[in-house]
DNA sequence: CAGGCATATGCCTGCCGGGGTATATAAGAC
DNA sequence: GTCTTATATACCCCGGCAGGCATATGCCTG
């Protein structure tokens, strides 16, 4: 998850990913698209590798590049988790700035 | 989005995140929680703040930080682009990759 | 007003990560 | 074998970002 995240962050890998969502690619022709250096897009290719977010397929000299699908199940189940709270949480909010404004206004019990 | 995704990127503020999924919570609070130093997870806020990940709520001396919803909801309309392609990239690759071997196996068209 | 909390900010430092260039490696084609 | 193509790696450099500490700000209490 932290490792997804982090992967993703980086502007040029996320144009990557984004590029391999439409269809695996072979490493010059993402070169091509994005205009970065070879060296470069090897190196982000490696980091979201490392983070499992591709997985390489060799064809001659070629390496084709394709997405995982784990990562982003994965994230998707992250955000499960808050796709069910978060909403609900602004209606607890002013609940919880009601509790602290009576605690405030009554004795205020900060005992820790 | 790239902002949101560097701005969870940073472990202290996914974790930050994921505390404050729960429910809102002031500054102290979340200090507490982590053990982290207060300036620290002022800066974190900031930047979560500005990610626009979260909102404060002034309440007395304290600052109630409680999560916004949008960047979760864009994040997740992100995800469904993969949730529809990811799975049947894999299929498609086997057919890119024979597509290749046939151009390599027959006369290379390499014209650019 | 003084004094004490709760939080934000400024400044410094160290480091990790991304870019650049050159080069290694590996697999064709001939 | 040599030469070319495709990709990876090594090395250096530099900017940004997170941590640490001191201090400013703001609010509340008496």
């Amino acid at each position: 998850m932290q490792a997804t995240l982090s992967a993703l962050a980086e502007p040029n890998r996320l144009q990557i990913v984004e590029l391999l969502r439409r269809k695996p690619r072979a490493v010059g022709e993402i070169v091509e698209q994005l205009g970065l250096r070879q060296p470069q897009v090897s190196k982000h290719l490696r980091v979201l590798s490392e983070a499992g977010l591709v997985e390489v397929h060799a064809r001659a000299q070629q390496r084709i590049y394709s997405l995982r699908a784990e990562p982003f199940k994965e994230l998707d189940a992250w955000l499960e988790r808050y796709r069910r709270t978060v909403d609900e949480r602004f209606d607890r909010l002013d609940d919880i700035l009601r509790e602290q404004k009576e605690k405030g206004d009554k004795g205020h019990d900060h005992t820790k």
